[in-house]
DNA sequence: GTCTGTTTTTAGTCGAGACTAAATATTTAG
DNA sequence: CTAAATATTTAGTCTCGACTAAAAACAGAC
């Protein structure tokens, strides 16, 4: 079951295009991977004999239930690496994506798991993003709305950011808005 | 000054090596990291090229001035690591050199430095060896002699080791060292 | 149903970093 | 000082993961 950094990387664009559009597009991979869609084709027919994913030629991706739980764990790494930075090391929260992204394919369970008792299990990451549990289940959070859907002078929490670039991050921040 | 983690490798098993022999041999590289001396007569050229060591045909490597920070920085991040492992993920101290060994690739001095605020500057990581500071100083321990040079009935501190297996650490637990 | 435009795949290439086998240089023994 | 042993380099190849350009498949408009 090796796997590589990049193959590791693909699983977590999958995860994300097919969880929002149903199926990911040879195209919607190469944008997100900042690659080129020839590419990806070489990659998905890798990925799909090592069972990570079905794909037909034509068709687009989805993730097999191995590639999913791989894919859960890949985010849940990357959330609890983000604690991490901003609860221990004082990162500011538009700072750690790019650090998370890497920390995320270093160990295995075992690291992660202790990493979370470590972080006292937390629910979130800084973004407002939940963290999947060991096995994998996320929580899906309730009586969210776009800030573009409030009433003026309507109370409000932040919880989560579409938009976690590091600009948009700190302009919130120049809002006061944490 | 982009450098890959082979690369990384590379300084490192270089300024092992070369502390220890005055000059790291293509043969001695090879061995330390798992490869031919073929491949490393290609790596010596490259890091020429890129001032990271000096070299001459038929001659080894030594590291030049950037090279030595470098492997100094890399070598800080390692032990910093090892310290977070034991210390804060309640880790063996046997267990944690081949995470460390992945964890020191990533980031850069902004990363290290908050990690070594965090865990409260330490000076020494759970094997027993000096961390440098961010300046790439390495504290020399005085005062230390080989267990075998011991008199039977003698008092003594371990502080640290040169096996560093996790089968010797293992070992040594059993005895009841620490 | 065909034509046009978009998407995907094929075919061929490239760079990094490793390898083996063979050639060359260096060191050691006698 | 030369022969044998050892170390290093050269030459050629391999895999991984990317790329470009061209061919093929698919989808929407008429």
């Amino acid at each position: 079951m090796e796997i590589s950094v990049s193959q590791e990387n693909y699983l977590k664009a999958i995860y994300k295009l097919a969880s929002r559009e149903g199926v990911a597009s040879n195209q919607a991979i190469a944008s997100v991977l900042e690659s080129t869609p020839a590419s990806v084709t070489n990659m998905l027919r890798k990925l799909t004999e090592m069972g990570w994913i079905d794909y037909e030629a034509y068709r687009g991706a989805t993730l097999t239930a191995a590639g999913n739980k791989r894919a859960l764990e890949l985010v849940r790494k990357h959330r609890l690496w983000e604690v991490f930075l901003v609860e221990k090391l004082q990162y500011d929260w538009d700072a750690v994506h790019p650090l998370a992204e890497e920390l995320e394919h270093i160990g295995g369970e075992e690291l992660v798991n202790r990493l979370d008792a470590f972080l006292g299990h937390p629910q979130y990451d800084p973004h407002g993003d939940p963290i999947p549990d060991s096995e994998g289940n996320i929580r899906k959070r309730q009586h969210v709305m776009a800030a573009s859907e409030l009433n003026v002078g309507q109370d409000f929490a932040v919880c989560g950011v579409r938009d976690s670039s590091s600009l948009f991050l700190q302009h919130l921040d120049r809002l006061g808005i944490g």
